[in-house]
DNA sequence: GTATTATTAGAGTATATACTCTAGGGAGTC
DNA sequence: GACTCCCTAGAGTATATACTCTAATAATAC
């Protein structure tokens, strides 16, 4: 593998880890066992290191939410998206830790974050109206579906930061992708009102099977568990 | 005003201006004319200061959400916990910027902050609870109820970052909080499906008046100022 | 082969940051 | 005056951090 590609992944693996804020670029190339000179042989700073894994991210999570347009939407696709979403949450956890301070340092990435926003937040919308179309949830208005399209957004990119705060001893590294899907419950918890009788059984029992364990969460917060599971 | 309660206000403001990571106790020491020596007779460190601004910020939120148990609850009264939510986010708008990094840094405040989490959520259900009693909404089953609350929360605290994320050009401090309560309209979004008939309208209603507008961006909203002041 | 280009090592640097240390001022008390 | 206590100034320090510079080595082209 080239040195540059090498560089990319063990960034994305160290600032995973640790946080971007407590990996420096020495951290980075000693972990590499290279040089310091030859990590910025390779890239100008520490920014285009972030930019261009951002430009990973983005493209991983614009592929994922390709909406195809020549068939109707069943609920398998649903189940697809949130959980490629957050995969892709998990394999690029780091950017959304330190999300505003990078986004205050660069430019591009303030520009490029901001119009992936609106896309991801486009197919979200998309998303419900082929949902309706295909007969899963209830057609609403343009505004309302707007509106929850961003809830949706917001629960999603949020909820690692709450699993973060939810864990009492545990550290960043502590987290696991199997407690992060449980996301997906919250997600679900969202769309419950608006499904159709047609559907609303088979989409409780997806939504159970997301729903956070006694012992995923006991270590973490069991008095949560205990209300959420009642 | 005694020097250490200076140190305090200075700080959170260049925090709520600039996010922590980019203001040193030196910044802060400059900002107050005062030697850095003179700050650390005072605080033994940076952490120190923002555990104690928790503090406050804590102490805030609980007054807020002390939920009345001797009379029904109203509409009135659920509008007064989400301007004072938002208030409150907005005047200690640092914190959850960075919050991992600070929770990382320090175990009391993590600790604390875990179960500062935990007493939102219970009133948030509470809240929720009562709102059913008086026949606002309707009532739930109680696992669904936690699972909204969870929502609401992530909703509630993440609204800031998303709004940074959606301006271009401007920096952090752009933010307004005319601009931030706007989040009490995706807030509402969320108990649209809920309402009950005799009250489905006024709630309707009540959020047009955070709907997000276009002139909003430019200016702050005229029609917010009044629902602020009730 | 030689020339050129790409890659790498590793010492080094300017700056920043959190924090320390010593000396002393001012106010109150005896 | 002298003593004490609280507070303050300001120079200073150890460490970290992002990044540079030079020289050497490997790879490739001719």
């Amino acid at each position: 593998m080239k040195t540059r590609d090498k560089i990319l992944l063990s960034s994305l693996e160290l600032f995973n880890e640790r946080g971007e804020r407590n990996v420096t670029t020495n951290h980075i190339a000693a972990h590499l066992a290279i040089s310091p000179g030859n990590l910025y042989y390779h890239f100008r700073n520490k920014s285009d290191i972030i930019y261009e894994i951002f430009l990973e991210y983005e493209k991983l999570v614009d592929f994922y939410l390709d909406i195809p347009e020549d068939r109707a939407m069943t609920l398998a696709d649903m189940t697809f998206y949130l959980e490629s979403v957050f995969d892709g949450l998990w394999s690029y956890r780091f950017f959304h830790r330190d999300l505003e301070y990078l986004l205050d340092s660069d430019q591009r990435l303030r520009q490029d974050y901001r119009e992936f926003t609106q896309r991801c937040l486009t197919a979200i919308n998309r998303i419900f109206e082929r949902l309706a179309e295909a007969g899963i949830i209830e057609a609403q208005p343009e505004a309302l579906r707007a509106a929850m399209s961003l809830n949706v957004w917001l629960v999603v990119t949020n909820w690692m930061a709450f699993l973060k705060t939810a864990h009492a001893e545990e550290t960043y590294a502590n987290l696991t992708l199997n407690e992060l899907k449980q996301g997906i419950y919250q997600v679900l918890t969202l769309e419950l009102p608006y499904l159709t009788p047609a559907y609303r059984d088979r989409v409780l029992e997806l939504r159970e099977q997301y729903r956070p364990t006694l012992s995923d969460q006991e270590e973490a917060a069991p008095e949560l568990s205990r209300v959420a599971s009642r």
